[in-house]
RNA sequence: GGGCGAAUAGCUCAGCUGGUGAAAGCGCCUGCCUUACACGCAGGAGACCACAGGUUCGAAUCCUGUUUCGCCCA
């Protein structure tokens, strides 16, 4: 074996085996079913490190459940991704002159469709380039034919039951995408804007009032002016016209309480087409809808002579305008937030259109019944209010998107009887009157396929074995950012459609941020390439850093260095398990005979290791778990047991016993390497499919010996690093003699000492530690830095004697008495006994000291 | 403006329903190439658990307020 563990080799190996012998694929049949389907990225993404750890964690409970006999399924698949995907091939188009518009909606979708085909298995492979147990075969992609027949039935339903209505709405518009876009799809940013103070004279030439606004060109579609009913000041205007500037139509003074007094001059006007709250105040007062832009952000007829100026120009020119008839008061710098379309960063317009929507009203109501009465696990926990807020004020749900790439909305009108119809499967021909029918021009938006993925995918529509055995899935693992728009819709439709839960629990991670704490993305370029990360530390590595770095929920800090944690974790293994098997041909036994303490104490370790671990992962606490079995293997197995063994020539089996185990448990963070082991362990069986059985091993006394004689070893240590000396003295406690006796051998050994004698008098002149059975010492009649020792184990003596005292105090107090645990008490005085000891140690090594 | 969360060693953070002498990794200091591993070994320093009150026999842990930061919604 090699001295530095080569992952490359590993990795390669089992990547190969893994995907000849499509080891992860499964099929329905008797075993209790755990299955996950993953977060489908979108087709235009590549592997970034957010992926690879999302992921990692789908893996590991994956490969946790299928070692332990659960029969485990994690379907992968990826998203069309509307949006994203058709900018993107729009972009390429436009590098070589051309858009969509030349190739025709059919002709530009075949484009897509070109660029999507072996894109959408990019991020997948790169997937199983860190070691995801994905059942390859049934890979997904939202587009798919049975996908699409999915979306259309799913859509037919909510249309019968009228929860899907088409209306005229504001929505957010992109003048560059060219759609509406889900309140999702908008980013907010501050910037620093101006507010403009505008003069609108009065009807009867009394005078003027002014308004306030951000967006002057909007005045063009002014329909009405509102003040707030308890405005004492403006009450009397009420009901009077005031002449709108530029357009010179009379509008009038409203009142309406969603009037803020504080803002401007607390004359808001009203624009119901181009502003969303505007729009419910003109619902409400029945003010005209006027629409003064075109769907490119260019000024229509109803902006008068304004008409053919993109909205940016137009408002410089009004602005010129209110400027030479002395219409305006002043300009204020004013910071708002002012929404960008995610994709292309245009500026968003509230535009008027006609839209399709989903009434979310009775989706939403078993979906929250299902978390308030716990039948949904959020971990964290806190998600949960979340997600009950956000479902208690549910909105209609804006579904139609003006693209070409994505799912055709399947509504079908004839102009000849002007009738619309719904239709699964594509229709040529009316029903109603057998005329040709033009289909909806609109797509559906990404998410109305996503919220159907977990029983879309396993086959709903043809109601499959797939579905009926791998459905419902057990846990969804996702970042906290779409637990609205995909995690409580696909909860939604799950209990709509199959009348379940898609998942029990849901588990939400954090967001991968670099050392300094900011999140990672393209345009900072902060990002760390997991590919490279493979590369260079291995895919184990990776895996077992990012979980181990990650609270539950939290948000891992992570630079490149980070790595060497896991990478040198690995290398640790292997070179534990080289020295093991050195020099013997033995593989790990079946059951552990234990020979003396020392083999009682590790297995009693080990079991308890295990215990915890299980445990960590039941509750998602997936990095606890990774420090478990860092902490065991490192600090117990290998500096402690490993070097006994080697002092006192012990047997190996234990070890072997031992290493086999924590393979087994350590498999779902480092498939390659335990793989590996395993298989150099004797083992016919690759792990993921080994079964797991419980080790049960406890024996308290032996564990305790050990702690013990540990302590006293690492004490010889601190002493030997203190004196230089090549013989000590040990004075310990009477019931710890017949173990300093039986472990000289040891003790010489692991700490260096060539003598030590065993004394009962008091020590004249000397260096001591002390251990939590006695002191050891050095004779010394020069004492190197004696007045800093004294320093310190004065402080110590400080400590020791407030311990006491506070405990002490505890004991005698008659409420603490009453109302502890009979344990709490117990454990009390074993504190006290144990500080009394350790202050006479110290007080006799403080003496010696000051001789 | 409303809601949620966080604040623990130089850094990243653990600490589960109050009873621990506050845990770990990285970094730092000292000594080691001890034939498994320098991607390593041994030893050590470093934290009045953001601040102010309160509840309790007992608070890093529960409550209230303050400050700072983050996220979400409007």
């Amino acid at each position: 074996m090699d001295k530095i563990y080569d992952f490359k080799k590993t990795e390669e190996k089992w990547n190969k085996k893994w995907a000849d012998e499509n080891t992860f694929h499964t099929e329905p049949d008797s075993r209790e079913c755990y299955s996950i389907v993953i977060p489908p990225p979108n087709v235009t993404d590549i592997l970034h490190l957010g992926h690879a750890f999302n992921n990692t964690i789908q893996d590991i409970l994956i490969r946790y459940h299928r070692n332990r006999g659960f029969n485990a399924e994690w379907l992968p698949g990826t998203d069309h991704a509307g949006i994203a995907t058709q900018v993107v091939v729009e972009r390429l188009l436009k590098k070589e002159g051309k858009r969509k518009e030349d190739f025709g909606r059919d002709g530009f979708e075949q484009e897509v469709w070109k660029w999507a085909k072996d894109r959408r298995f990019t991020i997948l492979n790169q997937l199983k380039g860190i070691g995801a147990s994905c059942d390859w075969d049934k890979t997904k992609f939202t587009l798919d034919e049975d996908m699409s027949k999915t979306v259309a039935t799913v859509f037919k339903r909510l249309y019968d039951k009228k929860y899907i209505y088409k209306g005229n709405y504001i929505v957010n518009w992109c003048p560059r995408c060219h759609t509406a876009l889900s309140d999702e799809e908008v980013d907010y940013k501050e910037k620093n804007g101006k507010l403009y103070y505008i003069k609108y004279p009065l009807a009867d030439k009394s005078g003027y009032i002014t308004v306030a606004t951000t967006r002057p060109e909007t005045m063009l579609g002014d329909s009405g002016v509102a003040v707030n009913p308890e405005d004492e000041a403006k009450k009397h205007l009420i009901g009077k016209k005031v002449i709108l500037p530029l357009v010179n139509r009379e509008i009038e003074i409203i009142s309406d309480e969603f009037v803020d007094k504080e803002f401007g001059t607390g004359f808001v006007k009203v624009t119901p087409a181009h502003d969303p709250n505007d729009f419910i105040m003109g619902q409400k007062h029945n003010l005209d809808k006027i629409v003064i832009m075109d769907t490119r952000g260019v000024i229509n007829e109803n902006g008068g002579k304004y008409k053919g100026l993109d909205r940016n120009k137009a408002r410089e020119e009004i602005l010129i305008d209110l400027e030479a008839s002395d219409l305006i008061e002043k300009i204020e710098d004013y910071k708002n937030s002012v929404g960008e379309c995610y994709r292309c960063k245009t500026t968003i317009e509230p535009y008027l259109s006609e839209q399709w929507f989903v009434d979310m009203t009775e989706l939403a109501k078993p979906a929250l019944e299902a978390s308030l009465n716990n039948t949904l696990s959020f971990y964290p926990q806190r998600w949960q209010g979340v997600y009950n807020h956000w479902l208690s004020n549910i909105k209609p749900w804006c579904i139609s998107r003006q693209l070409w790439w994505g799912h055709r909305i399947p509504v079908y009108y004839c102009d000849k009887c002007n009738t619309e119809h719904v239709s699964i499967e594509k229709l040529l021909k009316c029903p109603d009157c057998g005329g040709t029918v033009r289909q909806d021009e609109n797509v559906l938006d990404t998410w109305f396929s996503s919220w159907l993925w977990p029983f879309a995918t396993f086959g709903w529509v043809d109601n499959s074995a797939d579905y009926k055995y791998f459905y419902p899935t057990r846990v969804i693992v996702s970042a906290s950012e779409i637990l609205f728009f995909w995690i409580a819709r696909m909860i939604m439709a799950g209990i709509e459609f199959t009348g379940e839960l898609p998942f029990k629990d849901i588990f939400i991670h954090g967001t991968v941020r670099d050392s300094k704490g900011v999140k990672m993305s393209k345009s900072l370029g902060n990002g760390i390439d997991p590919l490279f990360i493979t590369n260079q530390f291995g895919a184990d590595a990776l895996r077992f850093t990012i979980v181990f770095l990650s609270g539950q929920g939290k948000d891992p800090s992570i630079s490149e260095k980070s790595f060497e944690l896991g990478r040198n974790f690995a290398n640790k293994i292997w070179n534990a398990a080289r020295f093991i098997m050195m020099d013997t041909d033995e593989t790990a036994p079946e059951k552990a005979v234990p020979e003396d303490e020392y083999d009682r104490w590790i297995l009693t370790l080990l079991s308890r290791t295990e215990k915890n671990f299980n445990q960590a992962v039941k509750q998602y606490r997936l990095s606890d778990g990774a420090q478990i079995i860092y902490e065991f293997f490192w600090k117990d197995f290998c500096d402690w047991y490993l070097e006994i063994m080697k002092s006192k020539s012990k047997k190996k089996h234990i070890a072997l016993f031992v290493l086999k185990r924590v393979m087994q448990l350590l498999n779902p963070y480092m498939p390659y390497i335990t793989e590996e082991m395993n298989q150099i362990l004797g083992s016919k069986n690759v792990i993921h499919k080994g079964e797991y059985e419980e080790f049960d091993f406890d024996d308290k006394e032996s564990a305790e010996k050990i702690e013990n004689i540990k302590s006293y070893i690492i004490a010889l240590r601190t002493l030997l690093q203190e004196t230089n000396s090549k013989s000590a003295s040990v004075k310990c406690e009477k019931n710890f003699l017949s173990e300093v006796k039986e472990n000289n051998e040891l003790a010489l050994k692991l700490s260096k000492f060539e003598k030590i004698d065993i004394i009962d008098d008091k020590p004249k002149k000397a260096v001591a530690v002390p251990f939590s059975k006695g002191i050891v010492f050095v004779n010394a009649e020069q004492i190197e830095n004696i007045g800093e020792k004294i320093t310190k184990y004065e402080k110590d003596m400080r400590q020791i004697e407030n311990e006491i005292e506070k405990t002490e105090r505890n004991l005698a107090n008659e409420g603490f008495l009453k109302k502890a645990d009979e344990s709490v008490i117990e454990m009390m005085k074993e504190k006290v006994k144990d500080f009394m000891s350790k202050r006479d140690r110290i007080s006799e090594i403080l003496k010696s000291l000051r001789k």
